[in-house]
Order: structure tokens, then sequence, then C-alpha cells
DNA sequence: TCCCAGGACCGAT
DNA sequence: ATCGGTCATGGG
């Protein structure tokens, strides 16, 4: 059989761009990495690709050079977010201080299509884990338990997860998230819950139900809502998000309770909350540390 | 080296 | 309802 060149789609950019740097490694995803300046190597669904934004031409456009699998052009579309308008969606966000500096920080950054199993696996794994291991357990879950392609592995199924064997989910290095990643592929296997059902959910409905799932409670059931389903308004609040809005934007108030922080705020930030989360979460983590106090640790207990 | 990380969960107030 | 302790593993 034949050796065929891998296709390579060319997207034209849409009003409001698209930036491959904060779009991939923005915390929303964990399958892509920079191969070589400007050029991104990962997974759109179950296919291999490798993408670079093209400025050469008249019009530029994005560059997906599918490795492996099928990507046609809609589904590369649908993923990358390249229909979404986001002139208009930025343009929703408060125009406090700290949202124009996001902003002006994350242009270009887009909402990627992620599947729910996928983005509801891989933030079980994230739980007080940075973004750089976060990665690592993408890769060492596909390397594993994931089906082999001629250009890397997939991400595992939830049937394959469900029937690993926990001190092989250790070994991927999930540590005490093992057990948590396997009862609820083994939920989701049963019937006990169902991704598709929690899809059809309204907002408030699908995170009950996905908190039912083993090692989810409301800050990752926010991200599967937000990440997995594009659920605009869901708004995961983390250690980052919540010292943003303790110092930043209720500086004054003295209890903040979880529920507050995760409606309230909400509320606030519009109904593209999670966009504006995310670009808030970017802006702090890359260039906005100076505003945030440092963390203050628990005092550690005498030996 | 040693502190800490895109939390969830359990039990004691 | 809120608070503290605990859960593993590896990056910085």
């Amino acid at each position: 059989m034949p050796n065929i060149p891998a296709p390579t789609l060319r997207l034209p950019l849409p009003p409001g761009g698209l930036s491959l740097a904060h779009t991939l490694d923005c915390g929303q995803a964990f399958c892509w990495h920079e191969e070589s300046p400007g050029v991104w190597r990962g997974w759109i669904a179950d296919a291999a690709a490798r993408c670079h934004i093209d400025n050469r031409t008249p019009h530029p456009h994005l560059a997906v050079e599918c490795l492996a699998g099928d990507i046609t052009d809609a589904r590369a579309r649908h993923y990358f977010g390249l229909d979404d308008d986001l002139d208009s969606i930025v343009a929703t966000f408060p125009a406090d201080r700290w949202m124009r500096h996001a902003s002006a920080h994350c242009r270009g950054l887009r909402l990627l299509r992620q599947s729910p199993w996928e983005a509801l696996a891989i933030f079980i794994c994230s739980a007080v884990k940075q973004v750089a291991h976060i990665q690592q357990i993408d890769a060492a879950l596909r390397a594993r338990f994931g089906e082999p392609t001629p250009a890397g592995h997939r991400f595992p199924t939830i049937a394959a997860i469900a029937s690993a064997p926990e001190s092989q989910l250790r070994a991927a290095g999930l540590g005490f998230r093992a057990p948590n990643l396997r009862q609820a592929a083994r939920q989701l296997i049963d019937g006990d819950a169902d991704l598709d059902a929690i899809g059809r959910a309204p907002d408030q409905e699908a995170l009950v139900q996905l908190q039912e799932l083993a090692g989810v409670g409301p800050k990752i059931a926010n991200c599967v809502l937000l990440f997995g389903y594009a659920r605009w308004r869901a708004f995961p609040v983390d250690t980052w998000i919540d010292r943003a809005l303790r110092h930043l934007y209720y500086p004054r108030k003295r209890r903040l309770s979880p529920e507050f922080l995760r409606t309230e705020a909400r509320d606030y930030f519009g109904p593209y909350a999670g966009l504006a989360q995310q670009y808030l979460f970017h802006w702090l983590r890359k260039v906005g540390r100076e505003h945030l106090p440092p963390r203050q640790s628990r005092p550690r207990r005498s030996p």
C-alpha cells in the first residue's frame, strides 16, 4: 500500500483571530505541546494533528496537518471554535481593570470543543496538580491505555480505564486520583451516570449529575461542563480564581463562601463567564501573578 | 532539598 | 455550614 502524504487543511482565520499558544497552552487541554516554535502537535478528538498559523498568504489561515485518523474541515473548525464570534464574546466581559488586562493578554484564545469523557477524565486527574504534570499524566494514560496509531496513542476509552487495574493507573502517576478515575469510568459503564444525558440537562442539573461521579466536586464539574460541553456560563473556581476574586474583586468583603464565589461572581462575568474565567486564569499564571498576594501555606505540624 | 500544585472527601464542631 | 486533615506524585 503506497504511503499517502498527510493532507493539510487550510482554514481561513475568522475575525478575532486564533492564538495557538494561548488556546493550546492555557490549561483547558493537556494533549498539545509546542514541537518547534509556532508549531503545535497534539490531538483533535481521535486524530493526531500538527498545526501552525500561516501568515504568508494574503489571508492568514490555520494549517492543520493530519498525522493519523481523520480530520475534516468541519471537525477542525468545530474543535478550535472558529465559528464563535470572539470579538462579540469578549465584548460582553465586564470592563474592569483586571479583565482589561486579561483580554489584552489573551487575544485569540478560543474555547476548544473537547469530548465530555476526555475532559472529565483529565480534570479528575488535575486535582492538586500543576499544569505541566497534568500534561505528563495525559501522555502516560495514552501510552498505557490508549489505542495506538501511526502517530501516537489516542486518549483511552471509558472501557479501557474502567478495566484498568488500579496499580497500573497509579503507575501512570495518578496517585490518590487513580481510584477516582477508575470508579468514574465504571459508573459510566454501569449506567449509573450518562454523559449524553448530562449533555441534555440544564446547567444546574448537569452539575449535580457530574458531581455524582467519583472525584468530581464543584470545581471539576464546572471544568467538565465548560470544556467538555461548551457551556459558556460554567465557572470553575480553582485556587487562582479564588485568590483573584478575594483579593482583586471583593477585597473588603470579610467572609466569602465558596457558594458565593461560584454564583455571584459567575453572574458578574456574564453570559460567557467561563471564557472570562479562562482569560483571568491564563493571564494571572503567565504575567499577572504580581497582582496576587503570596499563597498562605498552612503551618506544618511540629514533629 | 523541600514546598506545593486548576480538589475532593470525610469527620468533628 | 464551616474547618482541618488526608490523600500521592513530581516540578520548580
